[in-house]
DNA sequence: ATGTGGCATCTTGTATACAGTCTCCTAACA
DNA sequence: TGTTAGGAGACTGTATACAAGATGCCACAT
């Protein structure tokens, strides 16, 4: 088949493969997504695809009309301008749990990720970039031991993803250093100081956001 | 087929079947599912029923090994309670955007719910009282116009009367009073008020959760 | 010119078939 | 008696086939 690499199963593969591709614009919000020319482009048959795209529905990636089809979900500057808000409680939430369960290997953990974000920084690799902001995230979700949080976490930073990719909003160097203080708070076990850092970043992600998209926020108090 | 009503696809119909059966303990945690003894057992092939496991994976109701198969997921004591710490966050500021974004609509709603559920409460329909139960805590959510929001707590939601169906933990009237009273913080714009009837609401039912285990947090300074 | 009915085509939904892998039992051997 | 090789059965992964609904175009009527 089309798909490089070692693989568990297809499934996983064509799921993988059609996140990637809609997280980078490849296909494009609202695009019509034909089972049989997908699985023809990626090689396989339609059964893979099929429930490739039921994952990709529940994670919010794609809408899927009965009988009609399926297409890329699309992003409204509302829709991604909302996320924000859910990002800073469960994200906030998820700092202070990590900070309160901190541990040495945890700590490590987000530094290796760090450094690693610095050198595909400096390597003008920005797919990977993106790709550890995320799992920076993520990892701070993991840490903090509470499996359903960290389960939800992750199509919820997939999709902050895609917001930044879709409105090409990019943070800079303010972002690295954001996640390194949030990093410490949580190495140093200070809830407050965890979740006041990690709400606070995303709210400059936020801010990031908005200034792309041209736009005001309507409730600057929170 | 052996599901009844009138249906949209097998996959819908088949999909809210086995949530049905896991929700109500029908299918156990831990228990096996083979796809050919489901699809026979359901009346369809074994198409549905794959693309059925996929989304309730995705939503946490079901662990998947690859080539190993799917079996229904186990619900430690542990992480019932974990989901409480993520409903605080998560329901304390659907009820406060909720009661940002306020209209009479959504008051109306709100109470017609809880008249439906209070009616199902004297007529002694259990099922239905968690159906509905839920469908108050995901109304609320909807409410916010926040869409990413509300499909993430649809999950939530459904496994947190997962969690109260598996550890037999009910609630009596209390629940009923807070949901009221919550609403009424909707209806009346406060944010602040709303965010914490919600947040002690949740907090109550974890409460509940504990005496039904017969265990106490670890932290109770949260 | 315009609206409408019907047919051809495309696409999804569902079922069936086949291949590969895992499990478990059995039996042979040390 | 314990251990391991082998093989049968069971189940998942993937592909293909068929059924049915949706779309769009064209002819025909007005």
């Amino acid at each position: 088949m089309t798909l490089g690499g070692a693989h568990q199963t297809l499934r996983d593969e064509v799921t993988k493969e059609l996140r990637r591709r809609i997280l980078t614009g490849e296909l494009a919000q609202g695009e019509r997504l034909v089972e049989d020319r997908l699985a023809a482009a990626l090689g396989v048959s339609r059964n893979p695809v099929r429930e490739s795209i039921r994952v990709l529905a529940a994670e919010g990636f794609i809408q899927v009309v009965p009988r009609l089809g399926a297409t890329v979900a699309r992003l409204s500057a509302e829709e991604g301008e909302e996320l924000f808000d859910v990002r800073m409680a469960i994200e906030g939430l998820a700092a202070r749990l990590a900070a309160r369960k901190r541990s040495p290997a945890t700590a490590d953990r987000l530094r290796r990720l760090l450094d690693q974000a610095r050198e595909a920084v400096e390597a003008g690799r920005l797919e990977e970039v993106a790709d550890l902001n995320t799992a920076f995230h993520l990892a701070v979700g993991e840490s903090t031991g509470n499996s359903y949080l960290a389960l939800m976490m992750k199509p919820m930073l997939q999709r902050a993803q895609w917001v930044f990719s879709q409105t090409a909003a990019a943070r800079g160097p303010h972002s690295w250093t954001e996640h390194l203080s949030l990093c410490e708070a949580i190495a140093a076990g200070d809830e407050d100081e965890a979740q006041a850092r990690a709400v606070a970043h995303v709210a400059a992600a936020r801010r990031s956001f908005l200034q792309a998209v041209g736009r005001r926020t309507k409730h600057p108090n929170d």
